[in-house]
DNA sequence: CAGTCACTAGACTAGACCGTACGGTACTGT
DNA sequence: ACAGTACCGTACGGTCTAGTCTAGTGACTG
């Protein structure tokens, strides 16, 4: 598949690096065929990031919505941050960043894009479990979208930059991981935690 | 100067979009001499780069140290992280970052600099100041490295990823940065404040 | 004054890359 | 049998780039 063959190249070696040529090649497919699919390199690269947007963070949903039912906070919280944190530091989401990030003023819509549905859509859905969890009483908070990204950038922040700029290609160990989103959360419930139900 | 011509083409329009021919063009100096002081294009950017992140930070510097004997904690953290906010948040730093960011996996050195003068620095500076404040009674605190690591990412992340990712190249209005400032500050001290100093 | 040094302008090599063109092949539906 | 469509392989035009080479210019120095 071209899209697969392109996929790999672009977030492997980023879009200048990667030739026209070498997508065909890896696609098993003549170039000409890429150019009647694609029109040419940038709408490639566009579809391509477009595709992968659109299909990551869809099976978050449920999980995160569950976490405003929650009645054991500090667990349910720990393992959601423990999730979002395997999934965000996984190979192929930093890259997709990096690449994101590296082509943010010369593909504008690409930046947009990866950011709503990113850390704008997890931010959002973050807050809707907030709500429920402020009115419940587990919770003390004003703004629960900025409790959302609180919360959010205390977990991925500082893996998330040390990732980025390191440029390690392999996650962190599970115990790292388990170690970051433990100490976020009690960061967070030590800010917005309601002290008559925990510690 | 060739440096600042190179600095400018290399910022301005990342590595790969800049020629040689343009910064020889824009230091008006013969592409030879370039090639003279520099040996190649992938030396000319780590030159560039590290003289950039070696120069940036210094200034900072004094202004940490007097947090830990601040007697408002409230105003004079606020305070930091506007000035922190402002500095990082312009044009040259977010095209910096944007641009090691893009090289990580081709420079690591480039990535490892940065990150260790620039967040790593921060964080550095800030743990000495919140080690002291804890001594003071102004803060409680385990892992004063943790709680400089919250503080940093509370104030920086979200516009910074804001601006990472949406390519913006203008700095936030001074209002936004105050506001940002005053609700990271917020959180930060609900989760580390000491209650019978503060609030 | 002769020699050295740093520079300049610009031609040049060698190759990569984007995008297109073309002749030919395989498969599908009618 | 035939049109339509999708593909292949290859070649090519034109452009761009990193890096080298040459010939010349001017300033400084012993």
């Amino acid at each position: 598949m071209i899209l697969d063959a392109a996929t790999d190249a672009f977030l492997a070696n980023g879009y200048s690096r990667t030739s026209m040529d070498e997508i065909a090649r890896l696609a098993q497919v003549s170039k000409q065929t890429v150019y009647m699919h694609f029109g040419d390199k940038e709408n490639l690269l566009t579809e391509i990031v477009m595709a992968i947007v659109n299909d990551a963070g869809d099976p978050v949903d449920s999980t995160t919505n569950r976490l405003g039912e929650s009645t054991d906070l500090t667990t349910d919280l720990t393992d959601h941050a423990r999730r979002q944190l395997t999934a965000v530091l996984q190979p192929r989401p930093m890259q997709l960043r990096r690449l994101v990030i590296a082509e943010a003023t010369s593909f504008p819509a690409l930046g947009r894009a990866f950011y709503e549905l990113g850390p704008g859509r997890t931010i959002t859905e973050l807050a809707s479990a907030f709500t429920q969890l402020g009115h419940r009483g587990l919770l003390r908070l004003n703004d629960p979208t900025h409790a959302a990204s609180d919360f959010n950038w205390l977990v991925m922040s500082e893996p998330l930059n040390r990732a980025m700029l390191l440029g390690e290609s392999e996650p962190p160990p599970e115990t790292s991981i388990g170690h970051t989103a433990r100490r976020a959360v009690n960061t967070f419930l030590a800010a917005y935690g309601n002290a008559t139900h925990q510690q």
